[in-house]
DNA sequence: CGCCTAATCTTGTCGTTGGAAAGAGGCAGA
DNA sequence: TCTGCCTCTTTCCAACGACAAGATTAGGCG
C-alpha cells in the first residue's frame, strides 16, 4: 500500500475525527441512514478500526448524543445570559433557555432526534446520563428561580411543564407538525408566544 | 417443496399480514432493529414476497405511521366522548383528547416515535399526511370549542400550545427524561397536573 | 370445461452493512 | 535494542434491502 505521504499507519485522533464525521453524517443521512463504516471512510481508516474505540454503531451514537447534550445545555445558558437585562430577571433567563433549545433543535435536526429517542434505541451510558441531567437541571433551576417561595411538587410539575412545552413545540415544528408553510419569522413568532404563555403559567401557578 | 397442507401458494391477505407482523416487530425492536425479511419471516413467506405490496421498508413504515395516526385520533376522539360528563363539557373534551394522546403514546410507544420521526426519516405518503392532518385538527376543534370568540390567530397558537405541551410530555416520559423513579400512578397525577395547567393557559388566554 | 394472462410468491443473486478474527505496523518502556 | 501492547488493515461471515427470473395459481374469457 502506498502510504507514506498521504495517511499515518496509525490515525492518532481517530476517535475525535469519528465523532466528528459521524456528526456530520447524521446530519446528513439521518438515524436511519447513518452507517459505521461510511464514518471510518471520512476519517480515511478502514471499515474496522473504529471498533478499537467503539464496541458498537449504538456507542458511537451514545457518544454523538452525549456531546449532544453537554452542546445543549451550553447553548442554553448562553442564550440566558443574553437577555439578562430583561425587566424579569428570572423569568428572562426562564425564556432565554427556552429560545436557547429551540434554536438547538433547529440547528441539529437529526442530533437533536437522536437525543430524544435514546430509550427506544437502547443506548444508555453513564455520560449520556449525566449529560441529559444537566439540561433537566437547567429547566428546574430556571423554574425555582421564577418561583422560590413555591412547595416542591409544584416546582417539579412546573419544570415538567416548561420542558414539555419547549421540547414538544420544537419537535413538532421540526416534524412538519407545525406551521405547514409559516415563513421562518412567523414560526418564530409562534415560539416566543409559547414561551411566554408557559412562563406566565409558571408565574400564576407558582404564587 | 412441501407446501400442500400448511402453506397455499398465495398467502392472500399478505399486505394485512405484513401489517401485523411489521407491527409486533417495530414494538419488540424498535425503529432501527425494525427488518423487512423478518417481517415477510413471520407472516410465513419469502423475504422477497413484501415487495410486491411495498415498493420498500419505508412504504411498509409509512403504512405503519398513517395507522398509528388514525388509532392516535380514534384514541383521542374516545377518550373525550368518556369525559363527556364534566362540568365544562369544552374543557373537559379538550383535556381528555390530551389523556386519550397520552395514553397511545404509552401504549404503543415504538410506534409512536416512528411517527414521530417521519420527516427526518423521508417517509411522505398522501395517506400519512392525511392521518396527522386528523389529529392535529381534533387540538384545533376542542380549543375552538373552549375559546370561541378569540380571534384566529390566538386560536391557532393555543392549538399549537395544546398540542405542544400533550406530545412534549409524554416524549420526554417515554423517553426516561421525567419522572425516573416515580410510580405509574405519580406520573400520570403528574400528567394530569400538566393538562390542567395547559387547559387553564387556554382559557385565561382566550378569554 | 379449458386455457391464458396477470397477479402473487419463491429462489437466486448483488452490493452493502455490522461485527469478529487474524495479522501487520508502530510506539514506548525495559 | 528488544519486546509487548495499542492501533489499524485485511479477510471473513451472516444478515440486510433490492432486483431479476422463474414457479404457481386465481379468475376472466372463450
Amino acid at each position: 500500500m502506498e502510504r507514506s505521504k498521504t495517511q499515518p499507519y496509525h490515525h492518532g485522533q481517530l476517535r475525535e475525527a469519528l465523532v466528528t464525521s459521524g456528526r456530520a453524517l447524521l446530519e446528513e443521512k439521518g438515524i436511519r441512514g447513518f452507517t459505521l463504516r461510511e464514518c471510518a471512510r471520512r476519517a480515511g481508516v478502514s471499515h474496522a478500526a473504529p471498533a478499537y474505540h467503539f464496541a458498537s454503531i449504538d456507542d458511537l451514537l451514545a457518544e454523538l448524543a452525549a456531546r449532544g447534550f453537554d452542546e445543549l445545555a451550553a447553548a442554553m445558558t448562553a442564550e440566558a445570559d443574553r437577555v439578562k437585562g430583561a425587566e424579569d430577571a428570572a423569568t428572562g433567563r426562564l425564556v432565554g433557555q427556552g429560545v436557547g433549545y429551540m434554536a438547538f433543535a433547529a440547528g441539529n435536526p437529526a442530533l437533536f432526534q437522536l437525543m430524544s429517542s435514546r430509550e427506544a434505541n437502547r443506548l444508555d451510558t453513564p455520560a449520556l446520563a449525566a449529560a441529559a441531567d444537566k439540561v433537566r437541571s437547567l429547566h428546574a433551576a430556571a423554574v425555582e428561580a421564577v418561583i422560590p417561595h413555591a412547595s416542591g411538587e409544584i416546582k417539579q410539575r412546573m419544570a415538567d411543564f416548561v420542558g414539555a412545552s419547549v421540547h414538544g413545540f420544537i419537535s413538532l415544528l421540526l416534524d412538519g407538525q407545525i406551521g405547514g408553510k409559516d415563513s421562518s419569522r412567523a414560526l418564530k413568532a409562534r415560539g416566543l408566544s409559547l414561551l411566554s404563555a408557559m412562563a406566565e403559567t409558571v408565574i400564576r401557578t407558582g404564587g
